[in-house]
RNA sequence: CGGGGCGUAGCGUAGUGGCUAGCGCGCCUGCUUUGGGAGCAGGAGACCGGAGGUUCGAGUCCUCUCGCCCCGACCA
């Protein structure tokens, strides 16, 4: 074993920003020489980068193996056929790299691998007794995302450790999940990442419980809500949770009023105050249900029209909504498809139509031919300001379960701040973060998807129950990057950094050179990895060098060494001692110790 | 896909239709320098993203095109 030299590492710092960098991880990965972009949402890894990139890989190994996991390794490049068994092929989009070998067959690149792990545990496995088992890998995706951004916090291609766990029934499912959710609170942990795991949608996924573990950042793209008491959930899967239903007969009957030109919210609140004012109260924006169109767009590109009725104080999260949907798409709807849909009168649609007698336009099995579905508050026994599909005239006094119904409840509301945690908590605020892993209760969608059966004690075939659980691994990198470096460069944690110490030779004497040689060595006796900065540039180079880098510690040999004394500086806290050379060693391992995370060593 | 912006040397950038496209950093050679991104001298490095056009003359004006970045809809 011998130290590295910074003359012969294959690193250059840039002295200004890159001008494509625009988060400080970004930024920072770029000018201290780990990454570099080799096509968009593509990187790169330099010596440095793979350094600390293997030392988050050998936490989440070590974590994996804790539980009982254990590793493979799939190939990038995957046949069509399984895809297309589970209709990924298809619902992935334009999101999967697609390519043809030169018979002209159909291959992808993996975006994720629960049909290739499905179909090698069918191939090997057949009894209940060979159960659970949990398989897992560390392994680079691809997904052609919309749009890459921040350098390698979101790629095109990325690392990932997916899992996978198989069980022969649900309580065997519940104590895998569980044992990864365990395992990624202590990967987490030791990435010194401040997190907080959150109730998420399956989305394309497929399944029924999962949870997300977020790493809480301003730069993140996630939004999620907690409460004071606990709850946690992405805003796509938060709920209302229950409102109870009053008694539809206790109103009076409903009735129209001429709106002119009301046409949004705010100008209906304003008209129906004026021409048909409450008597306790005024009338406000969260008394009319507001009906939004969409055009909902199947993945085999089917198109039909979607109402969803809400409070008109709330908006449609289009984010909440395409999770809903999902697979399926939402688009909104043009004055052409007004055209096709006479029923709906723009701006004034309502559940029920006053155009003549009272008739239910909207609803189960309603004419209009459209599906409508409500948001939880409206439930039966509310009473309603809404339109009355003629221009110009809205009701008051539309009851839910009297006047109207709708084919269902949908979730799809703006959350604000305040509102309250479905589980009673209290109010919710918001908060942003970045996904740095997922885990899913799969259940045996992929399982029956492509016969992934065991025969049980009794000789019957089941089903296999399954789960899977990703982690991504690049995207780590940067999100400890984002979250440690400041205004100087990178600074890593002493158990993620691509060495351990610097040592920067800060003169030309023969002795410093020496002293650091000796210095170096000793170091690596003690099991730190360390590099030696024995370029022949100034002093002030090295030192910006070295903090751009993140060296977590770095020894100076330079002027006190005639006085027999190195300086001893620590780049979290920014601290630094002059110490006999004969105790630096002593005191770089002190600073290793006092680090909050324990080393991986 | 919608909106905004940018393409000039390895990086960051300047450039009024007019001479040989300029500057900083980096790189090479020599000398000096060594505790906070050194100094002096010399040097290499650019078909100004591409195509077409207007013009006596285009990095600069026009048209088309390609690429990239940023902001929104997807995801580890």
């Amino acid at each position: 074993m011998s130290y590295a030299k910074m003359s012969k590492l294959f690193v250059r710092t840039l002295r200004q920003d890159p001008a494509d960098a625009e988060v400080p991880s970004h930024r920072w990965l770029v000018r201290a020489g780990y990454i570099r972009r080799a096509a968009p949402g593509v990187y790169t890894w330099l010596p440095l980068g793979l350094r600390v990139l293997a030392r988050v890989e050998a936490i989440i190994r070590e974590e994996m193996e804790a539980i009982g996991a254990q590793e493979v390794h799939f190939p990038a490049l995957l046949p069509r056929e399984p895809y297309e068994q589970t209709n990924r092929w298809t619902e992935y989009g334009p999101n999967l790299f697609r390519l043809k070998d030169r018979k002209g067959q159909d291959m992808l690149l993996g975006p994720t691998h629960e049909e290739m792990f499905t179909l090698l545990v069918k191939d090997l496995y057949s009894s209940y007794k060979d159960l659970p088992v949990i398989l897992y890998q560390i392994q680079t995706k691809y997904r052609d995302e919309a749009r890459p951004r921040a350098g390698v916090l979101r790629g095109r291609e990325f690392i990932m450790k997916d899992s996978y766990s198989f069980d022969i029934d649900d309580e065997g499912l519940e104590v895998n999940y569980v044992k990864h959710r365990q395992a990624y609170q202590r990967i987490m942990d030791r990435l010194g990442l401040d997190y907080v795991i959150v109730k998420a949608m399956s989305g394309a996924m497929g399944g029924s419980r999962s949870e997300e573990f977020l790493a809480l950042s301003d730069n993140g793209e996630d939004t999620f809500v907690r409460s004071p008491g606990g709850y946690a959930a992405n805003v796509e899967a938060v709920s209302v949770g229950a409102v109870a239903p009053g008694d539809p007969t206790s109103f009076p009957p409903a009735r129209t009023v001429s709106t002119p030109g009301a046409g949004t919210i705010a100008t209906l609140v304003e008209a129906v105050n004026q021409s048909a004012p409450r008597t306790d109260r005024a009338w406000e924006a969260s008394d009319t249900l507001k009906n939004v169109v969409f055009m909902r767009v199947a993945a085999d590109g089917k198109r039909s029209p979607l109402i969803i009725g809400l409070p008109g104080d709330r908006d449609v999260d289009e984010k909440r909504l395409e999770a809903a949907l999902s697979p399926d798409q939402a688009e909104p709807f043009t004055d052409e498809d007004f055209v096709s849909f006479p029923d709906l009168v723009k701006g004034y649609i309502g559940p029920v139509s006053f155009s003549g007698e009272p008739t239910a336009l909207l609803g189960a099995d309603r004419p209009a031919g459209v599906t409508y579905l409500t948001d939880p508050r409206v439930v039966t026994g509310t009473s309603w300001v809404s339109g009355a599909n003629v221009v110009d005239t809205h009701v008051v006094n539309l009851v839910m379960g009297r006047d109207f119904t709708s084919d269902g409840v949908i979730d799809v509301a703006e959350i604000r701040p305040g509102d309250p945690a479905p589980d009673g908590s209290g109010p919710l605020s918001l908060a942003r973060g970045v996904e740095m892993g997922h885990i899913f209760q799969l259940g045996r969608k992929y399982a029956e998807a492509l016969g992934l059966k065991v025969l049980d004690a009794q000789g019957k075939l089941v089903t296999v129950t399954m789960g899977s659980y990703g982690i991504g691994v690049t995207r780590a990198v940067a999100m400890v990057a984002e979250a440690t470096c400041d205004e100087k460069g990178l600074a890593w944690p002493r158990n993620l950094a691509p060495y351990d110490v610097i040592i920067v030779i800060a003169g030309k004497d023969p002795a410093m050179v020496d002293a650091a040689d000796r210095l170096a060595t000793d170091l690596e006796l003690e099991g730190l990895e360390v590099v030696v900065d024995d370029r022949a540039v100034s002093p002030g180079v090295k030192f910006a060098d070295a903090e751009i880098i993140g060296f977590p510690t770095s020894v100076i040999v330079g002027r006190g060494l005639k006085d027999g004394v190195v300086e001893v500086r620590d780049r979290l806290s920014g601290e630094s001692s002059s110490v006999p050379l004969a105790e630096a060693v002593g005191a770089v391992l002190r600073l290793g110790q006092s680090d909050p995370v324990e080393d991986l060593a």
